[in-house]
DNA sequence: GCAACTTCAGCTCG
DNA sequence: CCGAGCTGAAGTTG
């Protein structure tokens, strides 16, 4: 893949470089082709828009004009580098146009221009609501219309579990007896012993081996946390969407947990089979009541998921290794074993730019151990392939792909409904005879991996993508260039600001204490129990090695300047800025929205809300004019839930009840000066959350505020955060909007 | 490249 | 016939 080096780098990749990013050009080279406005010379830019290709970028980008309108320079350092867009004084006018390669309409695409005809969109940024349904996702029923007829009744070969979707083990001495399993002794009904007792979470990997009578015990607390939980984990509406994104999200926590333990021990780190194993054992699961034909209830199509156990804890595919899941379903009087999900786990070189066929390789024959390949063999995953041939029935099919955020890592992307045309044997260049399976995707259902094809070239060359207003709302001062798009009509820009990329303080920066600082040398180790900033944050460094927030909690305290560690301490995250490819877009009915091109991972840090700091006292006459303003007030239960997990390991919850939840006296506007921040809507099912953190003032009233991903985000899909319930603003009299959001537990208004 | 690990199907046994 | 319990097969992940 020719993806450009700067495309999110892991901590492995950090380069050496100690400059302090938000005050200098950015760091990683923007992509080929996207001017990156600095004080070198810029290759010719060439975008191509609906109404044509045009050459040197937007209009007079390149030029000397726009340049000097776009001063550079140290100078401003103070502040963060701060571009006006679109400057009221009439003499920049000329050098804020752009977007257009003629001269006739340019006071429609002055960018930002009071004046323009861009004014009539008042409704923009974070004073609007995002829908529920993001613009890259679609409800499941749409694809089940495109199932065709199926009319099988699936035959569960399955125990049935209650009905509940989710369900958490009701009987008490399920999670004994698997203890107890660990004897045998009981003679009680004894659950199948799970290998979650080989991992000790303490004692790390019991050495052998197969044999359950050797398997060492699960943490006791482990049985007590599941039924503590059980109120709290199921979603009150019981709307399948909700369930899986809670099992998800739980996963996930419990994931990171685990994977912090195991930093800090240097020992296994297969957090995501622990994980997995804990989540079968108390069955947190979603539609675990039987395998079936087809949609998968609450899985909607691009999802994407970075664990097979994932896959397989949401009921999407259940074989944790193999990449055909199959069942016998009913044909009429018939029984037949058929294929229902496959993983093409994208190892093999399909017609990549045809998205709706897919060549699949029946399973086995790979050599494994000592033993020689051999050819497949026509029984299990391939037979019922060969059967879901002749029975047409639909089979889902998730694709993966390499993660583009981490070198070693994998995406899986639900694609939908696929059903089998042909099959074929073959022999393969290692000489074995393997089965192909060419399916083709049932018409009718939303895109899913075409969606993330697109953006991923938008990533790797940006200039393909179209309706572009402007190449970089940031004018290089984030890391990335933010791209200015709309799709959907002719507004030409949002309402005038200024872009900075840090906060404005009323009182001078000296007058804050900085932060003290750890003594550790080079980077911050997970464990090192005389790390100080590790101490400050509860005793283990807030974020994994690839730079996931593992918990939510009141404060994060980041190493900073005062540190002794470099640049490349894994407990700078949030300080080094933006990693991801942003669009500023236009939504539907919402003004202008925040997105990305690339595919979020829960966890992952996205921006700052920059803007200035605003009094308390100016803040009461202001803020009924403000749809800007930022206050810390109590989001909803989602996001007061990210940590659910560990609670069921038998941890102290780290959660915040609405009841106990306080508001910082923080207030930021960013109305007139901000960032990407600011367009990020509003919204009741959120996928993005706030998180104070500090790593350079020591101000618990004032820390920065960073957002982190709820959820794994596809690409294309808004990002929205919760604005906070109402009622919870004790200062001034809060303003109440109508919600757009459309979730199911849309609580009808915001802040 | 290797070691370590999972879930479930499919079987046997009582 | 049913459920418990065992084994083998599948590939993922660090």
């Amino acid at each position: 893949m020719n993806r450009p080096s700067n495309f999110m780098p892991t901590p492995d990749q950090d380069v050496l470089d100690v400059k302090p990013l938000r005050t200098l050009a950015p760091m990683f080279p923007a992509p080929l082709g996207v001017n990156t406005f600095n004080q070198s010379t810029s290759p010719p830019l060439i975008f191509v828009t609906p109404a044509g290709q045009f050459q040197g970028g937007f209009g007079d980008w390149n030029n000397s004009v726009a340049k000097s309108f776009f001063a550079f320079g140290s100078k401003d350092a103070g502040v963060g580098k701060a571009h006006t867009f679109g400057d009221q004084n009439a003499d920049d006018g000329k050098a804020a146009t752009f977007g257009d390669q003629n001269t006739d309409d340019g006071k429609a695409a002055t960018f930002g221009d009071k004046d323009a005809s861009g004014s009539q969109n008042t409704a923009i940024g974070d004073q609007d609501c995002a829908g529920g349904q993001p613009a890259a996702h679609w409800s499941s029923d749409v694809s089940a219309n495109a199932n065709g007829p199926i009319d099988t009744t699936p035959i569960t070969v399955y125990r049935a579990t209650q009905p509940n979707v989710i369900s958490l083990d009701d009987d008490d001495d399920d999670d004994e007896n698997y203890v107890a399993n660990q004897t045998s002794a009981s003679g009680r009904k004894i659950k199948r012993p799970s290998r979650l007792s080989r991992y000790n979470m303490n004692d790390g990997l019991g050495s052998d081996s197969s044999n359950s009578t050797k398997t060492k015990r699960p943490k006791a607390s482990h049985k007590k946390a599941s039924a503590d939980n059980e109120l709290t984990m199921v979603p009150p509406s019981g709307d399948p969407r909700e369930i899986v994104e809670a099992v998800l999200m739980t996963f996930e926590a419990l994931r990171r947990r685990h994977l912090q333990m195991d930093e800090a021990q240097e020992t296994s780190k297969r957090a995501d089979l622990k994980a997995g194993a804990i989540m079968m054992a108390s069955n947190l699961r979603a539609n675990n009541t039987g395998k079936r034909i087809g949609v998968v209830p609450g899985v909607e199509i691009g999802d994407i998921f970075y664990f097979r156990m994932e896959l397989c804890v949401i009921g999407l595919h259940a074989p944790s290794m193999a990449g055909i899941d199959y069942m016998v379903a009913k044909f009429g009087d018939e029984d037949d074993s058929v294929a229902i999900c496959i993983v093409a786990a994208g190892g093999y070189d399909n017609n990549d730019d045809d998205t709706d066929v897919l060549v699949y390789s029946g399973s086995g024959g790979n050599s494994k151990n000592n033993e020689e390949r051999h050819d497949q063999k026509l029984e299990r995953g391939n037979l019922a392939l060969e059967r879901s041939l002749s029975r047409k029935n639909v089979i889902r099919v998730v694709r993966g792909y390499k993660d583009p955020g981490c070198l070693t890592g994998k995406v899986y992307i639900y694609d939908g409904l696929y059903r089998i045309h042909e099959s074929w044997k073959e022999k393969t260049k290692n000489g074995i005879i393997c089965f192909k399976y060419k399916l083709l995707r049932e018409p009718g259902q939303p895109d899913g991996v075409a969606i993330w094809k697109m953006s991923q070239k938008w990533v790797e060359n940006p200039t393909t993508r179209g309706n572009v207003l402007h190449p970089d709302l940031s004018f290089g001062a984030e890391n990335l260039p933010v791209f200015l798009v709309n799709d959907v009509d002719n507004d030409k820009a949002p309402q005038h600001f200024t872009y900075i990329t840090q906060v404005k303080h009323s009182k001078p920066l000296s007058s804050m204490n900085p932060l003290k600082g750890c003594r550790c040398l080079s980077v911050c180790l997970p464990g090192d129990a005389n790390c100080c900033c590790a101490q400050r944050n509860g005793g283990n460094l807030p974020y994994s090695s690839s730079g996931l927030l593992v918990c939510r909690k009141p404060m994060v305290y980041e190493c900073g300047e005062s540190c002794q560690c470099s640049f490349n301490c894994r407990n700078k995250v949030t300080q080094k800025g933006v990693r991801i490819h942003f669009e500023v877009f236009k939504t539907g009915n919402r003004g202008w929205g925040l997105r990305s091109w690339d595919p979020i991972r829960a966890g992952s840090f996205l921006c700052e809300y920059v803007g200035e700091v605003i009094d308390d006292a100016k803040c009461d006459l202001n803020s009924h004019e403000d749809d800007y303003m930022f206050q810390t007030l109590c989001p909803g239960e989602k996001t007061l839930k990210w940590n659910y997990g560990p609670e069921l390991i038998g941890e102290q919850s780290t959660n915040i009840s609405p009841d106990t939840f306080e508001p910082l006296p923080i207030k930021l506007s960013a109305k007139k000066l901000g960032n990407i921040s600011r367009f990020m809507n509003h919204s009741c099912a959120p996928n993005v959350f706030w998180q104070p953190v500090q790593f350079d003032y020591e101000d618990d009233r004032h820390p920065h505020i960073m957002f982190f991903a709820l959820k794994h985000i596809p690409p294309m899909t808004e990002l929205t955060y919760d604005y906070g319930d109402i009622g919870t603003d004790s200062s001034g009299v809060p303003r109440a909007k109508n919600c757009l959001c459309g979730s199911s537990n849309c609580r009808g208004f915001f802040i």
